[in-house]
DNA sequence: AGAAAAAGTGCAAACGCTCGCAAAAATAGC
DNA sequence: GCTATTTTTGCGAGCGTTTGCACTTTTTCT
């Protein structure tokens, strides 16, 4: 609003010094005589000065501010991630823009795009499927990106995920050696590169492998969607269903109880993501348990080595899943 | 990282004109000739120009940018407080740095401070209890502030919430017209105000009243927690509860259930704040629904008239919520 | 003690934009 | 056609920092 009111200035002027020798107390630099530091300090403290963020972004053209880009922060797969992220830019003293991208009033180009122009360091990115034109503008601005919990088909950016190919035929797997032999996918998305590219197309191959018809339910997201679900599951005489989302999962669970049908024995569930959600569902769901947090935090990490220009080892990190038996499958 | 490759300067020079000029067109001024707009704007499209949001900040004083203070974004109940703030938010152009504070590694003086810092032009504050420490940050900096789902004390800031008083009332007027007469309240912060000076005080009255025995049992915030608790329920003879968190409360009722005890009939449980996890539970949890989505959009909106300096009419929004019979009370 | 190296400090030009003010151009009024 | 208005433009001083460079001061080494 108004004009800050002590400035950089003020406390050189205060403490007989320089602006420069403030800035460098400010920032941690070491040439400073311990005397100086000392009384810079001083002022400081007794002006209540705070640096000014903006004046520095603008000076320095370094922001500390990384953006996070999440389809919906309601989904508890993509909070846990952000908690893990959020963790690890505190430790490094980076704050976080969060855009939603779902948030269908604005497009995406133009949201991804008013995130830029805050000169973000950085970028963690965890929706699905980069258009051309949002990764045209990461490359303008320069800005590293980081994937979490999703891949882009392009490989273009470093990614930390589980290996979904590895998960899915796990599931499946397991689902088969139980002697249920009319599998079901039941995802959100189709066309997300992680749905598409892996998941569907593993599932496929296993599939096709144990000569089985591939079933594929998509555009499923909410509980309701997957108690109504149940009923066409039903029809087509499906066994076992593994679900991308949870709450989806505990629709098809309810439904599927409510209908008479028995749990684990003649119907099996597994959910591909698991959230605190499937632990309160009865029977409590078998699941994969993400390492979701890990993964956030994981990728923060990256964007900082990424952010000061570091090396990095892997492009693609992969961390380990947990195949959790619980009620909804037998057991083995 | 390296200089901005165009700037409004490049802008101004191709078009013949004025940066000033420039500026006016970005901004949507409206004292400008229809030619020369279109003249610029076409030089801005073919050059790719974004406007360096840092120095338009530095400039004006107004990053456009609102922080959000909230104690853990994996807890559904601020998610969804958080996604009404973004939709309203992104209406009205701003940018959301969200900034949690449960996150024990920082303390939150410093963490509010270095968010201030950065220039917000507003805060929602969605925690418990304002130091007084940080209240004088924010009115060092003289940045608006809207508390959503939560209220302070001293009354210094515009809230958004529902009637906690109210809800209380309701919900153990239901469970004891239910005829339990043992009842107790579950909560997670029993310091915090809503709960100290709210949902505890209204329900200590509520006991006095019609002469029982308070119980309340703080500190209960996961899902465990809510597991274990229920065997202290038992042994104290609870015939009763109500949750502050639907996760515990889930926790609860799966305990009983697993207990062998019988729901509603012996046992009733009602969560104080409803997510989408309360009707995933069977049998499905009856709850207050507080509307947490429009809150948030509320708050928003309120903070948006903060900024501009409209007046507001009200200090302290209620609004509506509803108690949702469901399974784990009787049928009235 | 004197020279060389290292440490500490100040200067002032950026950084990319906004906005009050004054000047210029366009329009209106008669 | 000539003023009086109104609409468009340009000027340039900030906004609050950082940082390369040059200049002092202090320390180190013979």
């Amino acid at each position: 609003m108004h004009k800050q009111d002590v400035t950089i200035y003020d406390v050189a002027r205060e403490a007989k010094v320089s602006m420069a020798t403030v800035s460098r107390v400010v920032n941690g630099n070491s040439n400073v005589r311990k005397e100086t530091r000392e009384r810079v300090m001083e002022v400081i403290k007794r002006l209540h000065y705070q640096p000014n963020a903006v004046a520095q972004g603008l000076a320095s053209k370094r922001t500390t501010t990384v953006g996070l880009v999440v389809p919906d922060l309601t989904n508890l797969y993509f909070a846990e991630l952000s908690k893990g992220i959020d963790d690890i830019a505190h430790l490094y003293k980076y704050n976080i823009i969060i855009t939603s991208i779902e948030n269908q009033l604005v497009n995406e180009n133009q949201t991804i795009q008013s995130l830029l122009n805050k000169q973000v360091d950085g970028v963690i990115y965890m929706s699905n499927d980069l258009s051309d034109s949002t990764i045209e503008a990461f490359d303008r601005t320069n800005t590293p990106v980081v994937l979490a919990g999703t891949v882009d088909s392009r490989g273009k950016y470093p990614s930390v995920t589980i290996d979904y190919d590895e998960a899915t035929l796990d599931v499946f797997g397991q689902l088969y050696q139980d002697g249920k032999h009319h599998l079901a996918w039941v995802v959100g998305d189709t066309e997300s590169s992680v749905n598409r590219d892996h998941r569907i197309k593993a599932y496929r191959e296993f599939c096709q492998e144990k000569g089985m018809e591939p079933h594929i339910y998509g555009h499923k997201t909410n509980y309701h969607d997957g108690y109504e679900l149940y009923a066409d599951l039903a029809k087509d005489g499906i066994d076992g269903v593994v679900v991308t989302r949870d709450l989806v999962a505990c629709g098809i669970l309810n439904a599927a109880l409510d209908a008479g049908k028995s749990v684990p024995d003649d119907f099996e569930i597994i959910t591909a993501s698991a959230t605190p959600m499937a632990q309160v569902a009865r029977p409590s769901l078998t699941c994969v348990k993400q390492p979701l947090y890990d993964m956030g935090a994981v990728a923060m990490r990256l964007l900082t080595k990424l952010m000061n220009n570091e090396d990095i080892d892997e492009q693609e990190i992969k961390l380990p899943y947990e195949l959790m038996r619980k009620a909804t499958t037998l057991n083995k």
